[in-house]
DNA sequence: ATGGCTACGATCCGTAGA
């Protein structure tokens, strides 16, 4: 089984990318991200032709997710229970009998900033609700753009990031609570390349300069990783013409 | 030098992203 995360940066202009991508790289799960469209405008049809079932939980301009997948989406559930939200960042479903949870964390602008406020508050009321999840669901998988670079590898230009938002010690403990429930980030059960990224600034040739951070994860509970074979981050759309600013990170179950 | 792209929804600029 191949699940994957990729935040789109709008469903509408990366349509074809993502029909391309799906064909190529053979996905069963797929969770999306800033879908910045309403429920009526998701693609379910289109979708549904080519054998992905979707949940979906959408919002105009901003945020909205997704989770597409071959097998029937059960339990689907909306937004972290017991946590109002106007924002669209939360949407989980169980697929064969994993619990796969799709996320968009909150930005954080900058820190001291209400949305900083903001995004550690998200952060802490998914921590409690993962809490939970972690003991109802042996097979239960995080996956998303988490907006945080958990450690300075995973920084393109630590020096020039220090302190600042995605990588400030609140954000980063954030990180370390999720890992501390038991989850593993797959990307690093495995050798990776140095200076592997998720993201690059649209702004300054970013990607070309490879000045990226990796903010895209894929999370697993112990009975997931240990039959997790590969993760890898799939640079390939990043190369098109009017690419998102991330690429899609996959991972593979035996 | 604090900008620099991109997407959106409002117009032809402001907001937001990371």
């Amino acid at each position: 089984m191949k699940l994957a995360t990729w935040n789109v940066n709008s469903l509408k202009v990366r349509l074809p990318h993502l029909l391309d991508w799906l064909h190529t790289a053979g996905p069963d799960v797929v969770c999306l991200q800033e879908l910045k469209l309403e429920d009526p405008k998701f693609p379910r049809d289109e979708l549904a032709a080519i054998g992905f079932a979707s949940a979906v939980s959408g919002q105009r301009t901003y945020n909205g997710v997704a989770i597409l997948a071959r097998s029937p989406l059960e339990e689907v559930q909306i937004g972290i229970p017991g946590f109002a939200d106007e924002q669209r960042r939360v949407i989980a479903a169980t697929i064969d009998g994993t619990r796969v949870v799709c996320l968009y964390a909150p930005n954080g602008q900058a820190v001291g900033s209400d949305k900083y406020e903001y995004k550690l508050r998200w952060y802490a009321a998914l921590r409690e609700w993962l809490k939970d999840e972690f003991t109802r669901h042996t097979r239960l998988a995080v996956l998303g753009d988490l907006n945080i670079a958990p450690a300075d590898r995973d920084v393109h230009d630590p020096k020039a990031w220090e302190g600042q938002v995605h990588v400030s010690e609140p954000e980063r403990a954030e990180f370390r609570a999720l890992l501390d429930l038991g989850f593993k980030d797959s990307f690093r059960l495995f050798e990776q390349a140095e200076k592997s990224f998720s993201w690059w600034d649209y702004r300054m040739m970013g990607f070309r300069r490879n000045a990226g951070l990796r903010i895209d994860f894929i999370l697993m509970s112990p009975a997931l990783a240990s039959h997790c074979i590969s993760c890898t981050i799939d640079k390939a759309p990043r190369k098109l013409e009017r690419p998102s600013d991330h690429t899609p990170v996959v991972a593979e179950i035996s």
